[in-house]
DNA sequence: TACATATGATCAT
DNA sequence: TGATCCTATGTAA
């Protein structure tokens, strides 16, 4: 499930487990047995997320740049000694009391600092980085000026903002009641400062709870999160058909930038966000 | 056993 | 726009 709000909580996790410790890398299923012959031994000094990009920062000067895709996926091992790594571990890297197992990555691979700034230049703002909020948003919203595309295409590239999924896209468009048709350079200021903020406390709501969950509860007749059942945590997103939770409107669903879009026709009406 | 599908992204055309 | 890569899981055959 890697949203940014996933990579940000791994980098965490991951930076508590095994951060400024001596590491021993291993890639089991050898896909990587050059990069991990190259970090094994070394001190792992930081680890860093941008968006659904991680960055590893090594004594010495390397930098280990992961991305899951949609397949990838971390699996953290709190114990003195790891059981034995499964077949398809692309990475190892074990401290003296924990490992961090990975399978499965879009990208594993080293790059020096020059790489990484390259790469980092072109990703958007993102909401669960330290930095000013008003530059940000206002980087936001030069990126969405400059699109001709709809603002629920514009959510899923990386370079206009960092770290949006395909279920936050649906999510936070529902809940600002934004149009996803609406060419992203039409949306008016408050429209762009409105999706910023719901971007950025739906994201920060997800990375604490490590899940992803935007309803607010009255309107799925729960009191608390925990009552929640499988199926009740989001607004649009997989729900075709299903009545919205706000107005009961059947979901609508159409492709948008290669993926599925969910939105309520009544809530987010033709137009609005203008 | 095969196929469809999934919270991603890039490259070729 | 379509093909391709990454992998696991659920459903159909």
């Amino acid at each position: 499930m890697p949203e940014g709000h996933t990579i940000h909580r791994h980098a965490r996790t991951q930076r508590g487990a095994i951060g400024g410790q001596l590491i021993r890398a291993a890639s089991p299923q050898g896909r990587f047995a050059h990069g991990a012959k190259r970090l094994d031994g070394r001190v792992l000094e930081d680890i860093d997320a941008h968006g659904k990009h991680l960055f590893y920062r090594w004594e010495g000067g390397d930098t280990l740049h992961v991305h899951l895709g949609l397949f990838g996926k971390f699996k953290l091992h709190r114990a003195p000694s790891p059981p034995p790594p499964s077949e398809n571990t692309r990475l190892t890297m074990s401290s003296v009391t924990a490992t961090v197992y990975l399978a499965g990555p879009t990208i594993c691979e080293l790059i020096d600092p020059h790489q990484e700034e390259a790469l980092r230049a072109r990703l958007g703002p993102d909401p669960l980085r330290n930095g000013s909020r008003r530059a940000k948003l206002a980087a936001f919203q030069a990126n969405l000026a400059r699109r001709r595309i709809p603002i629920g295409a514009a959510l899923l590239d990386q370079r206009v903002i960092a770290g949006i999924g395909n279920v936050y896209r649906a999510e936070v468009l529902f809940r600002t009641g934004i149009d996803p048709h609406l060419p992203a350079a039409a949306l008016a200021p408050q429209a762009v400062e409105r999706l910023w903020s719901e971007s950025s406390r739906q994201l920060k709501q997800g990375e604490k709870a490590g899940r992803i969950i935007t309803v607010d509860l009255g309107d799925v007749g729960a009191r608390r999160r925990t009552d929640l059942a499988r199926g009740e945590r989001l607004y649009a997103y997989g729900r075709t058909g299903e009545p919205c939770r706000r107005c009961g409107t059947p979901i609508s669903a159409t492709e948008m930038a290669n993926r599925t879009i969910w939105w309520c026709s009544s809530c987010q009406p033709a137009g609005a966000g203008t």
